[in-house]
DNA sequence: CTGTTAGCGCATTCAA
DNA sequence: TTGAATGCGCTAACAG
């Protein structure tokens, strides 16, 4: 029975027919537990986020997450959810309740992520470390372009806003907002962090209206800011974009519903998930596969909140 | 060795502690997979969710799942999540790879909830069947009571707009909305549908702006669409709260970020995943549990949006 | 209280 | 090609 509904194995073929008409006249299922026992593989990925990211609400992972699942779907695996808490390995490595793990974010130390690299498969998502297997966006490139294209307008004074410069991947995108302005010239360093907390915005904001002249562009680490800076601009009595000019990164749901609409760089997330899901089931296929790093593009949709948008 | 280390059985204190500590000196992990085959229950929950609730991208969703996750964490169960497609039964219930179901929201027909319910426990988030465990929030009481509160503001010409009202929870709001306007003899008719579109905030717009007169308060099926309101409002000439008071429902992160700041009800959401987790957790204990049917109350959260507020 | 044994449902040998 | 036996790592029943 083993070898006629599994395919492997030598079987004729009338055997294989009779077998198989049977199985599903008795509504035969596998058991997969039994299964798993006996061939010591799950069928399953573990999908890891760190517990920092609690609660997820507005969390960008919800559609990496999302696409992790239905590639997983489609190979006839199954998605084991874990939260990282305590910097512990996750009960479902220790386990061994998942063939591989796709680490979603930037919060797992070196040494932990090569802790459940020597027990199984690993893919990093938004996230890179020297020797595993990664997907991660373009973060400095992205910003780079955000800033150039600011100062095609002719700007010269411009901002950067973040919630925290020790996210590693807003930092990126502080740094390539450095690269381009120090390009031609000008000064990269007027950086406003609002720290990490609900109001991270408007403390940001507050600092930067404090400044003298205040930047006539600004780029922000993400949408959120974009937002909260829009609105502090607004109430303050400058227009966005005539007095001050605003482009944003992650091109969310937030990207279209405040006003002016954002001027936004993306990187396609649904991507990331797909891109990780599939180089996971290539290693576990093939464990002793070398490394591969993939660097995700970033696209800017021009919208209203960069002053060139003609509509 | 398995007495010692499981606690279940008899055995002396003396030769538990033995076992112990060699267990320990060499490192030893029990497979779950095998103590699943033998007891045949797995130690975790499906989570399922309807594929049309893809993009999860702003999908209340994951704030439910997250406190899924960390209940079952708490209770040693592991969370598998799965999205229903083609209206087939998950993988993880056909292969019995979970010992029972958390199932969020409305698309799940009575039909399909019963299969998965003849199988193992089933829970719904979100939605309510007749004699399954439920666990839902008073869609109509929140609506009802964001209605009164723009009536003890004097308005009666109160409209109400949705993305659309084939969704049973906004539906349920609509009617919550309708009551309380039919309770102080006012009509509870000038409802305004967008449609299952990303623009269906402005589809719905335009409609409520071609009525004559346009309402003076506006009750809004969640934050999305609230969002939406005030933008068209204030394009129209309107200005929010002064000529439209509006009143959300959700409070999600958009309540916080748009201009004014949303006056919103809001469903624990957290509280709804923890609930829905602890009672699928009994029925685990207690298959033979009759259904219970949670309720869950909102809370009103004064801010700008609907005009009462002093600051 | 503790040692032994028979399955759980499958995959994979080895014989036939 | 196919039938029968063995074992994956654990639990639970049974004997001692």
């Amino acid at each position: 029975v083993s070898r006629a509904l599994s395919g492997k194995g030598r079987i004729g073929e009338a055997t294989r027919e009779r077998i198989r008409s049977v199985a599903d006249e008795l509504g035969y299922r596998p058991n997969v537990v039994a299964h798993s026992l006996a061939t010591n593989r799950t069928r399953s990925v573990g999908v890891v986020i760190h517990e920092r990211h609690r609660p997820f609400e507005g969390s960008f992972y919800n559609i990496v997450l999302e696409m992790v699942e239905a590639e997983l779907d489609r190979a006839g695996y199954q998605m084991v959810f874990s939260c990282l808490r305590r910097a512990a390995l996750p009960r479902c490595v220790t386990e061994r309740r998942v063939d591989a793990l796709v680490c979603l974010g930037t919060d797992f130390s070196d040494d932990l992520v090569r802790r459940l690299r020597s027990r199984m498969p690993v893919v990093l998502a938004d996230n890179s470390i020297p020797g595993v297997d990664s997907v991660l966006g373009d973060n400095v490139g992205g910003a780079r372009r955000a800033a150039e294209h600011l100062m095609q307008h002719g700007h010269t004074r411009v901002g950067f806003i973040a919630e925290t410069l020790s996210d590693p991947s807003f930092r990126a995108r502080m740094e390539g907002y450095g690269q381009a302005l120090e390009a031609q010239g000008l000064s990269g360093g007027m950086v406003f962090e609002g720290g990490r907390r609900r109001d991270s915005d408007r403390v940001a904001m507050r600092r930067l209206l404090a400044t003298n002249p205040v930047p006539t562009a600004l780029v922000a680490a993400n949408d959120f800011m974009a937002a909260g800076a829009i609105t502090a601009l607004v109430k303050t009595g400058y227009r966005v974009p005539q007095d001050v000019a605003v482009v944003s990164f992650d091109d969310g749901e937030l990207a279209t519903v405040v006003e002016p609409q954002l001027t936004s760089v993306r990187i396609d997330r649904a991507e990331m998930g797909a891109l990780a899901t599939r180089r996971v089931l290539e290693l576990i296929a093939a464990p002793e596969s070398p490394p591969l790093q993939y660097l995700l593009p970033t696209t800017l949709t021009i919208r209203a909140s960069c002053g060139c948008n003609p509509d």
